[in-house]
DNA sequence: TATGGCTCTTAACAATTAGATAACAATTAC
DNA sequence: GTAATTGTTATCTAATTGTTAAGAGCCATA
């Protein structure tokens, strides 16, 4: 099955993990887990998951705080959180989930349950975060259509020039190195020699001009403000 | 705020009806009210909201019950259903909202969980519900009639191939993934090998010419505007 | 219950095009 | 001036899409 996002859950009680893991990844989702919030935190930093599943009630490091230093950190902007309340606890302290949790789920956890609910986020998340288009100097770059505008005109770019320049005009001035770029526009398993990339830049300028794309000597590229 | 819905909730706790009642109302919904599910029908008969909140556990007419009835209901076609379950019940319980429930909401509930909720369930169905004929360039297709019309000419296509222009010209310019029309044009589990799709534009083209589907490859198929 | 016609799906092969690379030219930094 | 870096072009190939045909299933009608 193919993949469809990255979870991290972290729970105290193994089986638990054990058996939410082997549910989610059924279904299709990449799960990495963890016994305490502690450990999260590493694994959560290296994999950026796309949605944190977290025990409330956890032995060193709980849920509630776990949740509260994720949501203070700006690299998981785009991380959901999602609480899993054992149905004895009290709920007042869950009311303190305004730590900033998405949502929560509460025990004891059906399989079709917990997935369903999981798609139903993630789905959510995936729609906001595709970022339809964007409007920079004269250009409009539009993911709908896969086109860009300028004016009246519209210059079509292939695939990866056209993702080549959403990324750049992602964060126009910001330079962009190769290594970036190949993360970002070709994906983890990278198999190109990064001078394809200047390939993919010269076939920009061509369609668009040489005015948009900028070349910062021994470091990378950037969309010029 | 303009009105974006209305949705009937039955809960026979008159505070979080209130509760709820007054959070959607900000959310710019049109609420109505009910203790009970006997109380529920005549309401729901009249007023055809598009989505019932409805309270699995209720003294009069339960929330399983009531369920049962709206979905038998064919009045109620276009009618969502969401349980609000609250955390002490049973889930085996909740196992039986294959009564046919849309999704639902658990308590204690937070305001923003549920607008967030609602809004992305009732944007589904006013997709869903969308127009049942759409004029785009010279072409008009009708789904009334499951026809093509070309001036005076009429086109006859299948029902895949109507399906899959008419969501294709439901946004003319955007591109649609294949993946993005297995789920729409033939729903979520889908059996069919995504290369069918090319097959069914082959024959939309065939009959109605070049002009209306492009291509962008590595992406999928557009309404050319 | 045959028969023929339709739709849908798949597989196989052809055509096309995006993308990758290498090779060489030009430019820049030191 | 030289080495390093980037620009540019041409070529090849791997991936994607186009196209055709064949078979399965369905339904209406004889």
């Amino acid at each position: 099955m193919e993949n469809i996002g990255k979870i991290l859950v972290v729970d105290d009680e193994a089986d638990i993990l054990e058996f939410i893991s082997y549910n989610l990844k059924k279904e299709g989702y990449e799960v990495y887990t963890a016994p305490n919030g502690k450990e999260a935190m590493p694994i959560a930093k290296k994999v950026k998951p796309d949605l944190i599943l977290l025990d409330v009630m956890m032995p060193v490091m709980d849920g509630i705080e776990t949740c509260k230093r994720i949501k203070a950190d700006s690299d998981f902007d785009q991380t959901y959180v999602v609480f899993l309340t054992a149905r004895s606890e009290d709920y007042s302290e869950i009311e303190g989930l305004d730590a900033g949790a998405d949502d929560y789920i509460a025990k004891p956890i059906k399989p079709k349950v917990l997935v369903t609910r999981l798609n139903a986020i993630l789905r959510r998340k995936i729609k906001e975060l595709a970022a339809p288009s964007i409007k920079v100097k004269d250009l409009h770059i539009d993911r709908e259509s896969f086109l860009i505008y300028r004016g009246e005109q519209k210059i079509q770019l292939a695939r990866k020039e056209f993702e080549l320049l959403f990324l750049l005009a992602s964060k126009p001035g910001k330079v962009f190195t190769r290594e970036n770029i190949l993360e970002k526009v070709w994906g983890d398993e990278v198999l190109v020699v990064d001078r394809t990339i200047d390939v993919h830049i010269r076939k920009i300028r061509e369609k668009l001009g040489d005015e948009y794309i900028g070349t910062v000597k021994g470091v990378g590229y950037k969309f010029e403000v």
